[in-house]
DNA sequence: AGACAATGTCACC
DNA sequence: TGGTGACCCTTGTC
């Protein structure tokens, strides 16, 4: 882990002033992890698909039967001929002919070949959850649409589609103003975290200034025009930082939310903060007790810090005295996760939040109780986030682990189905930060929202996983952003409140997308027609084959399966998606 | 290059 | 209801 040795991830392909666009973590930032730092007391005993994992296509059909021993991998034939797990006395035959690591039969191999992953045909659809096809064959992979499912009560014009035009439409500008897609690489903070990021948000009024949390509890800030500017501050919290916002009255303090069970008010500039909030003031007492908080929203009207816990209740604080106020109020199913909050922003009274419980829920907090939702919105599995549109209010976009992004149109109207479903791979969790589609705040019209996608598509041979905007009036995606340096999953997304910037978390590292310059436009226009909306990423252009996952990795980084499928070049299709344009 | 751990949700008992 | 084990495209470290 040489600290920078000329990193060759140099991002800035574009050298926009001759600025050098990556670094790493400094020095004094970089700490040795070692994989033991938390308990380790949980071994692990998933030996069973190490063998059936093996990925090259040479056919050695079966080998000899040998006699393990206890602690040999288990084979998984004989875990289907019936042998128990951990059922492990005297010898065991195992058989090596090659079995599909998923369901452990014959005949079929799932996993990568190349840059394309191959599904195992017993199990359903992995995008869709539908049996009878495959994610390759998936109609809403192949539709252009990318999947979406009108809702049953879509323009049926009745009186409620009359108050949604005069009273909604009439708020919002017809007129889709030009819109850019940021999908051009401008540069990266690599491993400027110790973890996984899990939050990101612009500073308000601190131009070019990204906030950034992670697993840790680590807090970054960065300025990714001076890319040098960076700070990060690791005594905030000490574990998962889940949410953040900059405080409306004093923009140089944050409140952060943690796993750790505290909200902290910290001072950006000196890293010094105060707890509002600690929901563990006993300390660890196991994990039934553990209160950790993930959803967290600011009531600007009234002044009140909206937060929420992972047993199903929701507390306020007052910001100003520091002090909560009367009783937590039970918002989701008791001892569920309460996995987000979201104050309206026309009617900052109005709440919204998600839950593990498989809903979302509506509340008037002026007058909350428990089992006293305004309305509650019936999911398919845990709802990873719910947000109001960022204008008007009245649109509610949800992120589900059901792998639908779903839309309602009309708060005030039948919230009974969402108005639309958009079928989109987002369902990992296990080791990721959940996904969470967010609008774009800059787009008058509410329409469009961004998030990672989980399932990688194979670009000129190297498997990506592209970070996906979405129209939610009609579940077209209007844009893949991706790039041929960034291999890892990308779950976080923040797009700017003001400039056309995507801000992405990827693993431990954070990049930073600008829209193509003018020059670069026109030049595309004159190779193809291009219309308001840019699609597409410098990695199109870029010799297929040769890629390089990270860049040949930074001297310590991206080392291990990943590059196993963008090193092979074996399958180069024609690029999924090209030519798209405009919506 | 390959093993393995970290770890959230869900089905099942 | 609470415990247990399984889990399809991870990521990074050893």
């Amino acid at each position: 882990m040489g600290p920078t040795t000329g990193s060759r991830f140099v991002y800035n392909r574009r050298r926009r002033g001759g600025r050098h666009a990556v670094e790493e973590a400094s020095d004094e930032e970089e700490q040795r992890v070692d994989s033991s730092s938390s308990s380790s007391d949980e071994e692990g005993d998933e030996e069973e698909d190490a063998e059936a994992s093996g990925e090259d296509i040479d056919d050695e059909e079966e080998e000899e039967a040998v006699a393990a021993e206890p602690a040999a991998k288990q084979s998984p034939a004989a875990a289907e001929t019936g042998e128990k797990r951990g059922g492990r006395k005297g010898p065991i035959s195992i058989s090596l002919k090659k079995v599909c690591k998923v369901c452990k039969r014959t005949g079929h191999q799932a996993g990568f070949q190349g840059a394309v992953y191959i599904d195992c045909p017993m199990k359903p659809c992995f995008l869709c959850k539908m049996p009878g096809h495959t994610t390759l064959t998936c109609p809403h992979r192949v539709a252009m649409e990318h999947g979406v499912i009108p809702a049953p009560r879509r323009n049926t014009n009745t009186s409620l589609d009359y108050v949604f035009q005069s009273q909604v439409k009439g708020k919002i500008s017809m007129v889709k103003p030009k819109f850019l897609i940021p999908n051009q690489l401008e540069c990266g903070n690599i491993k400027f975290h110790q973890r996984r990021v899990t939050c990101l948000e612009f500073h308000p009024t601190k131009n070019n200034v990204l906030l950034s949390g992670d697993k840790k509890g680590l807090l970054g800030i960065w300025d990714y025009v001076k890319l040098h500017e960076k700070i990060t501050y690791d005594s905030v919290h000490s574990c998962i930082l889940n949410s953040m916002k900059i405080d409306t009255t004093n923009d140089g303090m944050v409140y952060t939310a943690s796993s750790d069970g505290t909200i902290s008010f910290t001072d950006l500039d000196t890293g010094i903060g105060s707890p509002l909030l600690n929901l563990n003031p006993n300390g660890w007492n196991g994990p039934s007790s553990w209160h950790m908080i993930y959803g967290m929203d600011l009531n600007t009207d009234k002044g009140l810090l909206l937060v929420a816990d992972n047993f199903g209740f929701l507390y306020f604080l007052d910001r100003r005295s520091k002090t909560r106020i009367g009783h937590p109020i039970l918002i989701h199913k008791k001892g569920s996760k309460v996995t987000s909050l979201h104050c309206n922003p026309a009617r900052p009274e109005v709440l919204l939040s998600s839950g593990n419980d498989h809903y979302a829920r509506i509340w008037d907090t002026r007058k909350l109780e428990a089992n006293s939702p305004l309305a509650s919105l019936a999911h398919g599995r845990v709802v990873n986030s719910g947000y109001f549109s960022p204008r008007s209010g009245n649109k509610i976009l949800t992120t589900c682990q059901d792998n639908r992004i779903r839309v309602w149109d009309y708060i005030l109207g039948d919230l009974q189905s969402p108005s639309r479903e958009i079928v989109h791979s987002h369902d990992f969790n296990r080791h990721l930060t959940p996904f969470k589609a967010e609008w774009d705040p800059k787009d008058y019209t509410e329409t469009v929202a961004v998030i990672g996608r989980y399932i990688s598509e194979n670009y000129n041979g190297v498997a990506l996983h592209p970070i996906d905007f979405i129209d939610t009036s009609s579940g077209k995606l209007l844009a893949e952003v991706m790039d041929p340096d960034i291999t890892t999953i990308s779950p976080v997304n923040k797009l700017h409140p003001q400039d056309d910037i995507l801000a992405t978390g990827s693993s431990r590292s954070i990049f930073i997308w600008k829209p193509k310059t003018e020059d670069e436009l026109t030049e595309e226009r004159a190779k193809q027609k291009t219309k308001e909306y840019i699609y597409g990423s410098s990695s199109r252009k870029k010799a297929n084959g040769k890629h390089g996952n990270s860049s040949g990795d930074d001297s310590d980084g991206d080392s291990g399966g990943k590059n196993k499928k963008a090193k092979t070049t074996r399958f180069t299709h024609a690029v999924k998606g090209k030519g798209k344009s405009k919506v």
